[in-house]
DNA sequence: CCGTAATGCAATGTATACATTGCATAAAGT
DNA sequence: ACTTTATGCAATGTATACATTGCATTACGG
């Protein structure tokens, strides 16, 4: 699950600590969802969207065939 | 957790059995996800979007207050 | 060198997304 | 009346998102 969380969350000046108190996660969700390393929800990709004042797919789109290497990576 | 699947689903002519095999869950997700009881993952809202044509924000977004009624609504 | 801020990662527990099965209802065709 | 198709919903089990705690590393400032 590649992302663009880090930049956008740099880009408005925020740690991961903070971020993370300003969606109401753990800094250790924050980390793992920017390492590609959980499938977050979508609840939570859109509180991320608000507090960095970005969109769903700014952030979060992956086109077809990312997904598919994903799985086939493996 | 409201959202534009149903429409979408409906607009491309598949059936929630259809859409469930494309994406690769059960039909009862897809229930409960047009229905607004589920929080869907971010690989799930990829794979509805894939399937429909759409993109993240055309069938998941909520405005922020739109989140905040959810809450405050119970 | 020592303290602090920012991040990575590992172990374990809890909440919930999603699967599976089964039954009920409404609409359309025969 | 009977069958088929599409949908809703309830009960129970499994996988995983997320919480919690703790420790390690890097970088910066005293």
């Amino acid at each position: 699950m590649k992302n663009n969380v880090k930049v956008a969350r740099v880009h408005v000046d925020l740690t991961q600590q903070q971020l993370a108190e300003k969606v109401g996660v753990t800094r250790q969700t924050i980390s793992l969802i920017e390492k590609g390393k959980y499938n977050p929800t979508l609840k939570l990709c859109l509180a991320i969207c608000y507090a960095v004042n970005q969109s769903l797919d700014e952030i979060f789109w992956v086109d077809q065939e990312g997904l598919l290497d994903e799985k086939s990576k493996g």
